[in-house]
DNA sequence: TAGTGCTGGTCTCTTTTTGAGACTCATATA
DNA sequence: TATATGAGTCTCAAAAAGAGACCAGCACTA
Protein backbone atom coordinates (compact mmCIF):
# COMPACT_ATOMS: atom_id res chain seq x y z
CA UNK A 1 0.00 0.00 0.00
CA UNK A 2 1.50 3.18 -1.14
CA UNK A 3 -0.01 5.30 1.69
CA UNK A 4 1.28 8.60 1.88
CA UNK A 5 0.73 11.86 3.84
CA UNK A 6 -3.11 11.66 4.63
CA UNK A 7 -4.33 14.57 3.33
CA UNK A 8 -2.61 13.44 -0.28
CA UNK A 9 -4.08 10.16 -0.35
CA UNK A 10 -6.27 9.44 -2.84
CA UNK A 11 -9.51 9.28 -1.59
CA UNK A 12 -10.44 6.37 -4.02
CA UNK A 13 -8.68 4.30 -1.87
CA UNK A 14 -11.58 4.51 0.65
CA UNK A 15 -13.41 2.70 -1.40
CA UNK A 16 -10.35 -0.05 -2.28
CA UNK A 17 -9.76 -0.84 0.67
CA UNK A 18 -9.58 -3.86 2.26
CA UNK A 19 -10.39 -4.91 -1.16
CA UNK A 20 -6.74 -6.66 -1.91
CA UNK A 21 -5.91 -6.23 -5.37
CA UNK A 22 -7.35 -2.91 -5.40
CA UNK A 23 -10.08 -3.77 -7.70
CA UNK A 24 -12.56 -1.42 -6.92
CA UNK A 25 -16.19 -3.81 -8.14
CA UNK A 26 -15.79 -5.93 -5.19
CA UNK A 27 -14.80 -3.25 -2.20
CA UNK A 28 -16.64 -3.69 1.20
CA UNK A 29 -17.02 0.09 1.47
CA UNK A 30 -18.77 0.21 -1.64
CA UNK A 31 -20.91 -2.55 -0.03
CA UNK A 32 -22.26 -0.71 2.63
CA UNK A 33 -22.96 2.52 0.57
CA UNK A 34 -25.26 0.52 -1.82
CA UNK A 35 -26.66 -0.49 1.17
CA UNK A 36 -27.95 2.82 1.72
CA UNK A 37 -27.44 4.82 -1.15
CA UNK A 38 -31.35 3.72 -2.63
CA UNK A 39 -34.28 5.24 -2.50
CA UNK A 40 -35.96 4.69 0.58
CA UNK A 41 -33.35 3.97 2.83
CA UNK A 42 -32.20 7.41 3.79
CA UNK A 43 -35.97 8.50 4.32
CA UNK A 44 -36.82 5.47 6.48
CA UNK A 45 -33.63 5.68 8.35
CA UNK A 46 -34.50 9.25 9.26
CA UNK A 47 -38.06 9.02 10.44
CA UNK A 48 -36.64 5.88 12.80
CA UNK A 49 -33.93 8.20 14.04
CA UNK A 50 -36.90 10.47 15.39
CA UNK A 51 -38.83 7.60 17.12
CA UNK A 52 -39.70 4.32 16.38
CA UNK A 53 -42.24 3.63 14.81
CA UNK A 54 -44.46 0.94 13.50
CA UNK A 55 -44.88 -0.80 9.88
CA UNK A 56 -48.45 1.13 9.30
CA UNK A 57 -47.06 4.18 10.86
CA UNK A 58 -44.59 4.12 8.31
CA UNK A 59 -46.46 3.58 5.19
CA UNK A 60 -48.77 6.66 6.44
CA UNK A 61 -45.52 9.00 7.11
CA UNK A 62 -44.14 8.16 3.45
CA UNK A 63 -47.17 8.02 1.73
CA UNK A 64 -45.81 7.24 -1.60
CA UNK A 65 -43.62 4.12 -0.61
CA UNK A 66 -45.09 0.83 -1.74
CA UNK A 67 -45.95 -2.32 0.98
CA UNK A 68 -43.70 -4.17 -1.01
CA UNK A 69 -40.88 -1.86 -0.53
CA UNK A 70 -41.42 -0.99 2.63
CA UNK A 71 -41.14 -4.50 3.84
CA UNK A 72 -37.55 -4.97 1.66
CA UNK A 73 -36.21 -1.80 2.64
CA UNK A 74 -36.46 -2.35 6.53
CA UNK A 75 -35.80 -5.97 5.85
CA UNK A 76 -32.64 -4.87 4.60
CA UNK A 77 -32.15 -1.94 6.88
CA UNK A 78 -32.53 -4.81 9.63
CA UNK A 79 -29.93 -6.80 7.67
CA UNK A 80 -27.47 -4.78 7.52
CA UNK A 81 -27.27 -3.85 11.25
CA UNK A 82 -29.24 -0.31 11.44
CA UNK A 83 -32.75 -1.30 12.45
CA UNK A 84 -33.81 -3.69 15.03
CA UNK A 85 -37.56 -5.83 14.28
CA UNK A 86 -39.95 -6.06 17.53
CA UNK A 87 -42.54 -8.13 17.17
CA UNK A 88 -45.85 -7.08 20.09
CA UNK A 89 -48.37 -9.97 20.87
CA UNK A 90 -50.98 -7.27 20.57
CA UNK A 91 -54.00 -8.35 18.68
CA UNK A 92 -53.74 -7.99 15.45
CA UNK A 93 -50.18 -8.24 16.29
CA UNK A 94 -47.82 -5.34 16.13
CA UNK A 95 -44.40 -4.86 14.88
CA UNK A 96 -41.99 -1.52 15.74
CA UNK A 97 -38.97 -0.81 14.24
CA UNK A 98 -36.31 1.25 15.71
CA UNK A 99 -32.62 1.84 14.99
CA UNK A 100 -29.80 0.29 16.75
CA UNK A 101 -26.39 1.63 18.22
CA UNK A 102 -24.98 1.04 14.50
CA UNK A 103 -27.86 2.55 12.75
CA UNK A 104 -27.76 5.44 15.17
CA UNK A 105 -23.59 5.96 14.54
CA UNK A 106 -24.56 6.08 10.64
CA UNK A 107 -27.31 8.29 11.08
CA UNK A 108 -24.85 10.82 12.66
CA UNK A 109 -22.84 11.36 9.06
CA UNK A 110 -26.16 10.74 7.14
CA UNK A 111 -27.51 13.76 8.77
CA UNK A 112 -24.67 16.05 7.92
CA UNK A 113 -25.92 14.70 3.99
CA UNK A 114 -29.28 15.58 5.13
CA UNK A 115 -28.60 18.91 6.52
CA UNK A 116 -26.49 20.15 3.06
CA UNK A 117 -29.22 19.14 1.30
CA UNK A 118 -31.60 21.31 3.35
CA UNK A 119 -29.20 24.27 3.13
CA UNK A 120 -28.54 23.88 -0.66
CA UNK A 121 -31.79 22.48 -2.33
CA UNK A 122 -32.05 25.84 -3.49
CA UNK A 123 -28.37 26.14 -5.84
CA UNK A 124 -29.34 22.66 -6.91
CA UNK A 125 -32.95 23.91 -8.04
CA UNK A 126 -31.49 26.28 -9.51
CA UNK A 127 -28.09 24.47 -11.54
CA UNK A 128 -30.75 22.66 -12.72
CA UNK A 129 -33.05 24.98 -14.09
CA UNK A 130 -30.25 26.94 -15.73
CA UNK A 131 -29.26 23.53 -17.17
CA UNK A 132 -32.59 22.46 -18.60
CA UNK A 133 -32.95 25.97 -20.07
CA UNK A 134 -29.20 25.55 -22.25
CA UNK A 135 -29.83 22.08 -23.45
CA UNK A 136 -32.88 22.61 -25.25
CA UNK B 1 -24.88 11.27 20.00
CA UNK B 2 -26.75 13.75 17.91
CA UNK B 3 -29.57 14.48 20.61
CA UNK B 4 -29.73 17.21 22.48
CA UNK B 5 -30.07 20.79 21.05
CA UNK B 6 -30.94 19.63 17.27
CA UNK B 7 -32.61 16.25 18.44
CA UNK B 8 -35.74 18.36 20.44
CA UNK B 9 -36.62 19.29 16.60
CA UNK B 10 -38.25 16.74 14.97
CA UNK B 11 -35.66 15.32 12.03
CA UNK B 12 -38.26 14.62 9.62
CA UNK B 13 -39.05 18.44 9.50
CA UNK B 14 -35.45 18.54 7.29
CA UNK B 15 -37.30 16.73 5.17
CA UNK B 16 -40.61 18.30 5.42
CA UNK B 17 -38.61 21.80 4.92
CA UNK B 18 -40.09 23.95 2.51
CA UNK B 19 -42.74 21.54 1.28
CA UNK B 20 -45.47 23.78 2.54
CA UNK B 21 -48.22 21.58 3.42
CA UNK B 22 -45.90 19.08 5.10
CA UNK B 23 -46.28 16.57 2.92
CA UNK B 24 -43.24 14.00 2.86
CA UNK B 25 -43.87 13.04 -1.05
CA UNK B 26 -42.89 16.32 -2.83
CA UNK B 27 -40.08 17.83 -0.54
CA UNK B 28 -37.29 19.59 -2.19
CA UNK B 29 -34.54 18.38 0.45
CA UNK B 30 -35.94 14.53 -0.71
CA UNK B 31 -35.23 15.72 -4.37
CA UNK B 32 -31.52 16.39 -3.55
CA UNK B 33 -31.06 13.38 -1.79
CA UNK B 34 -32.60 11.26 -4.46
CA UNK B 35 -29.91 12.90 -6.90
CA UNK B 36 -27.28 11.47 -5.11
CA UNK B 37 -28.28 8.02 -3.38
CA UNK B 38 -28.08 6.00 -6.34
CA UNK B 39 -26.16 3.23 -7.26
CA UNK B 40 -22.93 5.34 -8.44
CA UNK B 41 -23.58 8.58 -8.21
CA UNK B 42 -21.16 8.71 -4.80
CA UNK B 43 -18.93 6.44 -6.42
CA UNK B 44 -17.87 9.02 -9.30
CA UNK B 45 -18.19 11.47 -7.22
CA UNK B 46 -15.43 10.20 -4.94
CA UNK B 47 -13.37 9.77 -7.98
CA UNK B 48 -13.63 13.44 -9.40
CA UNK B 49 -12.79 14.57 -5.65
CA UNK B 50 -9.31 13.24 -6.02
CA UNK B 51 -9.21 14.80 -9.28
CA UNK B 52 -10.77 15.45 -12.76
CA UNK B 53 -11.28 12.68 -15.25
CA UNK B 54 -11.88 11.86 -18.53
CA UNK B 55 -14.83 9.63 -19.73
CA UNK B 56 -13.16 6.80 -20.53
CA UNK B 57 -10.73 7.05 -17.55
CA UNK B 58 -14.06 6.69 -15.53
CA UNK B 59 -15.02 4.02 -17.30
CA UNK B 60 -11.76 1.80 -16.94
CA UNK B 61 -11.59 3.27 -13.15
CA UNK B 62 -15.07 1.95 -12.42
CA UNK B 63 -14.71 -1.45 -14.44
CA UNK B 64 -17.98 -2.59 -13.91
CA UNK B 65 -20.57 0.62 -14.58
CA UNK B 66 -21.72 0.29 -18.09
CA UNK B 67 -21.29 2.69 -20.59
CA UNK B 68 -24.98 3.80 -20.66
CA UNK B 69 -24.97 4.33 -16.93
CA UNK B 70 -22.12 6.54 -17.03
CA UNK B 71 -23.13 8.58 -19.63
CA UNK B 72 -26.23 8.93 -17.71
CA UNK B 73 -25.13 9.81 -14.07
CA UNK B 74 -22.46 12.00 -15.19
CA UNK B 75 -25.25 13.79 -17.09
CA UNK B 76 -27.36 13.99 -14.16
CA UNK B 77 -24.61 15.03 -11.61
CA UNK B 78 -23.98 17.85 -13.88
CA UNK B 79 -27.70 18.70 -14.19
CA UNK B 80 -27.73 18.95 -10.87
CA UNK B 81 -24.83 21.31 -10.42
CA UNK B 82 -21.98 18.86 -8.69
CA UNK B 83 -20.21 18.38 -11.86
CA UNK B 84 -18.67 20.55 -14.58
CA UNK B 85 -18.23 19.30 -18.45
CA UNK B 86 -15.69 20.55 -20.54
CA UNK B 87 -15.03 19.60 -24.15
CA UNK B 88 -11.62 19.89 -25.45
CA UNK B 89 -10.86 20.01 -29.50
CA UNK B 90 -8.17 16.94 -29.44
CA UNK B 91 -8.74 14.52 -32.64
CA UNK B 92 -10.91 12.37 -31.34
CA UNK B 93 -12.51 15.11 -29.24
CA UNK B 94 -12.12 14.63 -25.09
CA UNK B 95 -14.56 15.08 -22.65
CA UNK B 96 -13.58 16.20 -18.73
CA UNK B 97 -15.32 15.81 -15.82
CA UNK B 98 -14.64 17.69 -12.65
CA UNK B 99 -16.62 18.94 -9.43
CA UNK B 100 -17.71 22.15 -9.63
CA UNK B 101 -17.71 24.69 -5.90
CA UNK B 102 -21.13 23.37 -5.10
CA UNK B 103 -20.26 19.54 -5.59
CA UNK B 104 -16.98 19.82 -3.50
CA UNK B 105 -19.45 21.49 -1.12
CA UNK B 106 -21.35 18.36 -0.98
CA UNK B 107 -18.29 16.07 -0.66
CA UNK B 108 -17.75 17.29 2.39
CA UNK B 109 -20.36 15.31 4.21
CA UNK B 110 -20.51 12.48 1.87
CA UNK B 111 -16.98 11.89 2.53
CA UNK B 112 -18.02 11.56 6.20
CA UNK B 113 -20.35 9.13 5.08
CA UNK B 114 -17.76 7.23 2.97
CA UNK B 115 -15.56 6.99 6.16
CA UNK B 116 -18.02 5.79 8.22
CA UNK B 117 -18.35 3.33 5.87
CA UNK B 118 -14.43 2.65 5.74
CA UNK B 119 -14.74 2.42 9.47
CA UNK B 120 -17.48 -0.02 9.89
CA UNK B 121 -17.83 -2.24 7.11
CA UNK B 122 -16.15 -4.71 9.34
CA UNK B 123 -19.93 -4.50 11.57
CA UNK B 124 -22.23 -4.15 9.06
CA UNK B 125 -20.70 -7.78 7.58
CA UNK B 126 -21.03 -9.32 10.99
CA UNK B 127 -24.55 -8.38 11.43
CA UNK B 128 -25.22 -9.75 7.75
CA UNK B 129 -24.15 -12.98 8.49
CA UNK B 130 -25.48 -13.07 11.90
CA UNK B 131 -28.68 -12.63 10.06
CA UNK B 132 -28.69 -14.77 7.92
CA UNK B 133 -27.64 -17.28 10.13
CA UNK B 134 -30.48 -17.13 11.94
CA UNK B 135 -33.12 -16.40 9.07
CA UNK B 136 -32.55 -19.48 7.49
C1' DT C 1 -74.01 -14.97 12.96
C1' DA C 2 -72.35 -12.57 9.12
C1' DG C 3 -69.96 -8.69 7.91
C1' DT C 4 -66.12 -5.26 8.62
C1' DG C 5 -61.85 -3.57 10.07
C1' DC C 6 -57.35 -3.84 12.07
C1' DT C 7 -52.58 -5.71 11.88
C1' DG C 8 -48.21 -6.76 8.84
C1' DG C 9 -47.26 -8.64 5.42
C1' DT C 10 -47.03 -11.83 0.54
C1' DC C 11 -48.32 -12.75 -4.48
C1' DT C 12 -48.94 -11.45 -9.09
C1' DC C 13 -48.88 -8.37 -12.85
C1' DT C 14 -47.22 -4.21 -15.20
C1' DT C 15 -44.16 -0.49 -15.81
C1' DT C 16 -39.68 1.54 -15.21
C1' DT C 17 -34.80 1.18 -14.76
C1' DT C 18 -30.56 -1.03 -15.63
C1' DG C 19 -27.21 -3.94 -18.03
C1' DA C 20 -24.81 -5.94 -22.25
C1' DG C 21 -23.16 -5.11 -26.20
C1' DA C 22 -23.29 -3.61 -31.12
C1' DC C 23 -22.94 0.63 -33.79
C1' DT C 24 -21.42 5.72 -35.05
C1' DC C 25 -18.10 9.27 -36.80
C1' DA C 26 -14.07 11.54 -37.91
C1' DT C 27 -9.34 11.02 -37.57
C1' DA C 28 -4.74 8.61 -36.83
C1' DT C 29 -1.68 4.98 -37.23
C1' DA C 30 0.09 0.16 -38.99
C1' DT D 1 -6.74 -1.20 -46.42
C1' DA D 2 -7.49 -2.46 -41.78
C1' DT D 3 -7.74 -1.18 -37.26
C1' DA D 4 -7.80 1.78 -33.09
C1' DT D 5 -9.41 5.73 -30.48
C1' DG D 6 -12.91 8.75 -27.57
C1' DA D 7 -17.25 9.67 -26.28
C1' DG D 8 -21.00 8.55 -26.69
C1' DT D 9 -26.02 6.45 -28.73
C1' DC D 10 -29.25 2.56 -29.87
C1' DT D 11 -31.53 -1.72 -29.19
C1' DC D 12 -32.87 -5.53 -26.72
C1' DA D 13 -32.96 -8.47 -22.55
C1' DA D 14 -32.94 -8.75 -17.55
C1' DA D 15 -33.72 -6.91 -13.15
C1' DA D 16 -36.01 -3.92 -10.00
C1' DA D 17 -39.87 -1.19 -8.53
C1' DG D 18 -44.82 0.12 -8.36
C1' DA D 19 -49.97 -1.09 -8.07
C1' DG D 20 -53.07 -3.50 -6.08
C1' DA D 21 -55.40 -7.97 -4.83
C1' DC D 22 -55.16 -11.31 -1.34
C1' DC D 23 -54.10 -13.65 3.35
C1' DA D 24 -54.52 -14.93 8.49
C1' DG D 25 -56.30 -14.16 13.16
C1' DC D 26 -58.87 -11.61 16.13
C1' DA D 27 -62.31 -7.83 17.80
C1' DC D 28 -66.21 -5.14 17.10
C1' DT D 29 -70.59 -4.30 15.01
C1' DA D 30 -75.20 -5.12 12.80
Amino acid sequence: MDSKIVGLRSKLEIYKAGSGGGNIADCPVRDVIQGISNKWSSLLMMALAEKPYRFGELRRLVPDISQRMLTQTLHDLQRDGYVHREVFPTKPPSVEYSLTDLGRSMFGPLHQLLQWAELNHGAVRDARNAFDATES
